[in-house]
DNA sequence: GTCCGCCGGTCTGTTGACAATCTGACGCAT
DNA sequence: ATGCGTCAGATTGTCAACAGACCGGCGGAC
């Protein structure tokens, strides 16, 4: 991010929309790291603002759950540990059942086909391993669901997990876990809605997010027997790791 | 409220956390109505403090949903109409089967005993049709369910829903509707808890939301019936009433 | 050698003042 | 009488400065 980094945002109407923005889209993309601690004269300078408009964006940050603040000592970007991670895919997957309820009981056969369009694409990305056009599909895919939904607090508060979920600590195995997602649970998704069949849609897209947080737990066992393996070869005789 | 409102939420660190917590406090006791505008001066005055925690909190309780912000208008108290309360009751029907999932997960027998004994005294409150004694104790039950449910973000979403629920106009409706409740359903819950059976569990409080659902909906079908009546009497030259 | 208390620097919490914007009303032209 | 431009008052947006809390290092006592 640059000295420019409100400018691109200009959007907002007041300055603290704006920061608001801007430090969303520094944690988001990486540059803010869970733990870091957002220190108010260092990003207002680097706004070009003065503390207060960066004040108020970081109360409204903590409310929302990626900042975290203590009184007298700061405010820090927030850290997801995997139990909180695996809450987060509990709640998502009641969400996501209700979603798939919702949708089932009002889409249209233009939605439904345009549906079956984005499933199509991400077969053919995935036939080709063509990861970079296989996971902006898959977004659009669960925000057009989440559209269809048409429920706002649906909408908020499922966006609100998903940007969370970018708090966890090794992010990357999230992607790890969603990698070998299986094209054919969105696929049943969809023949369940086009069924017009709420409870189908619905258990199809909690199972398909309570599978995703499987995937998670197996990507984070498998580094955690790796770690200990190659703890072990390379210091043998140490027989207890760290907790 | 008084002027001392700030001491009496004195634990709160900061002055913006007590300001957020007393501007809360006006909004669910109903001296902020919805749609009233939060003046920032008046409010800073009769807290005692400058504008600037006062601003703070509103950004807080801005993000949170109790207030809206409209850049160089101010913040208003965000009123909720029939359809978002709808949608909220849908959130919270996914949100009550999750709990109830979890719950029968992980329940001990104590913990049921302790669910027993709420539904008992809400059957005892029922039958004196001592209401003042019933709905404290079905604010507790449903406050135990959410603690045993043991997810953080279950928690905090589901009290923000609650708290949401505030905004809606017609308030009195709300609780029109759950004076009718059947304290059988809460029984039913409670025993299908003690079952440890998650499913049932679930459906038991996904339905109970959902039947609530249904009694505002009554409710405010039934004052529009009477309303149209009272319009027709009083003034019966008049064919059509304002939407 | 270790622990306790002091102290300077840094950062947060809060405040009051200045600038920009909006609201509502007044007066004027049509 | 109605509509429009203008203006004063009020309110929000932003800023810079002051006061207080916390952190880490230093020196002394045991």
């Amino acid at each position: 991010m640059n000295d420019d980094a409100l400018g691109r945002l200009g959007d907002g109407g007041s300055l603290t929309n704006r920061v608001q923005a801007a430090i969303e889209e520094m944690i988001m993309n990486g540059e803010l790291r869970g733990g870091d601690k957002v220190n108010e004269i260092t990003l207002s300078e680097r706004f070009g603002t003065s503390r207060g408009p960066l004040r108020e964006a970081c109360r409204a940050l903590a409310q929302e759950g990626l900042l975290v603040a203590i009184p007298n000592r700061g405010v820090f970007v927030r850290e997801l540990d995997l139990r909180e991670a695996l809450e987060v895919y509990d709640v998502r997957s009641a969400l996501d059942e209700l979603m798939g309820r919702l949708i089932a009981e009002r889409v249209d056969d233009a939605q439904v086909r345009e549906l079956y369009g984005l499933v199509d694409a991400m077969d053919r990305a995935a036939a080709e391993r063509d990861l970079e056009r296989y996971y902006p599909t898959n977004l659009e895919f669960h925000n057009r669901l989440l559209a269809l939904a048409n429920n706002r607090r649906l909408q908020r508060l499922y966006k609100g997990l998903v940007k969370e979920l970018h708090l966890f600590r090794r992010k990357g195995l999230l992607q790890l876990g969603s990698m070998r997602i299986s094209n054919e649970e969105h696929r049943q998704i969809v023949q369940s809605i086009e069924a017009r069949d709420p409870i189908a849609a619905g258990v199809c897209m909690k199972s398909h997010v309570l599978a995703a947080k499987q995937r998670l737990l197996a990507a984070v066992e498998a580094e955690r027997a790796q770690e200990i393996t190659l703890a072990q070869t390379s210091a043998p005789r140490r027989r207890r790791q760290g907790t």
